[in-house]
DNA sequence: AGCTCTTCCTGAAAGC
DNA sequence: TGCTTTCAGGAAGAGC
């Protein structure tokens, strides 16, 4: 599940095979996640590209304006992995595995091919305009963020500070497991509300966002079920994961059993005993929160 | 307005 | 053993 550490990563690969190369045409599989899929192939052809950067999650592949189509706009790709998307670059002659939709044909005999099992990526088109409003939907880099506008996203909003790691606008490139990783380093529980949280606990969990996100990135991200850099190598930061995907084991502080809750709708990990609950309101006795509200189906 | 919940999709794994 | 159900989650949209 790629979250800011495996886009960088993936940023990066594609940023060291990709720039000097020019699309020379579009091959498309299901194409219900791409916002205007014939764009693709009226557009992308005969270009040059750039360079590659990443907006948060999202991908931007910049290409240089076709020297001929003074008629044609020059939007540049961008890509969102979604779930389980990979963008990888093969020479054309080798098989692609299943799920794959895209293929951009260069002019070396290579392809790069975007792969997603679940169809939860994007994939369209934007020029400069469209590139502005997208990073302006979106709040700072989480890698980046500064301690003040860090503070000013998340101090006294009312919602669980695992939703605000979330939402993308608060700052971009937090997913789920880096979310629960983080929240674990800093010592706070995941449903705990930003505007119960003390300033010293917002820094600190600042801190620990940008030095997972780091370490992360140093060891070339997390590969829990499909991620895979842009050679279609997997990273290794599972390896150093405290919280998530530990359920029932020790932690690794204090030995208590890792637990596993939804908090906004996520599973959540946490340790109960490092990262204590929040305390009901004004409630009396001890409410037990074992709400996971099962749903029958009809 | 501000949050939370549901939906999309597929394959793996659990359940019966 | 084999079929059915559940679950995973990024982000958009619905619902409260």
């Amino acid at each position: 599940m790629p979250e800011l550490p495996e886009v960088e990563t993936v940023v990066r690969g594609l940023q060291d095979l990709l720039p000097g190369r020019s699309v020379v045409s579009v091959r498309l599989g299901k194409t219900d996640f791409i916002d205007n899929p014939a764009a693709l192939g009226e557009l992308l052809p005969g270009r040059k590209i750039i360079q590659v950067n990443r907006i948060g999650k999202f991908i931007h592949v910049q290409l240089a304006p076709n020297g001929s189509g003074h008629l044609k706009p020059a939007p540049d790709l961008i890509v969102h992995l979604g779930m389980t998307g990979r963008l990888v670059v093969r020479a054309a002659d080798e098989p692609a595995p299943p799920h794959t939709h895209v293929y951009f044909e260069l002019d070396d005999g290579r392809e790069l091919r975007y792969t997603d099992i679940r169809r939860f990526g994007q994939m369209f088109l934007a020029a400069d305009e469209k590139i502005t409003e997208l990073r302006e939907r979106l709040g700072e880099d989480a890698l980046t963020v500064s301690q003040e506008e860090f503070r000013r996203r998340v101090a006294g909003r009312r919602a669980r500070i695992k939703a605000l790691l979330l939402d993308q606008s608060v700052v971009r490139g937090v997913g789920n497991i880096y979310a629960d990783e983080s929240l674990w380093r800093a010592r706070i529980h995941p449903a705990r509300l930003a505007a119960r949280l003390m300033v010293k606990e917002i820094d600190r969990l600042r801190q620990m966002v940008q030095r997972v996100l780091g370490e992360a990135i140093r060891l070339r991200g997390s590969s829990i079920s499909d991620f895979v850099d842009s050679d279609g190598q997997p990273g290794g930061y599972q390896k150093w994961h405290r919280v998530y995907g530990r359920e029932g084991e020790p932690c690794y502080r204090c030995k208590t059993k890792i637990r596993r809750v939804i908090v906004a709708g996520r599973g959540s990990h946490f340790c109960p005993r490092c990262q204590p609950p929040p305390r009901a309101r004004s409630g009396r006795g001890t409410k037990s929160r074992k709400e996971t509200s099962r749903r029958r189906q009809g």
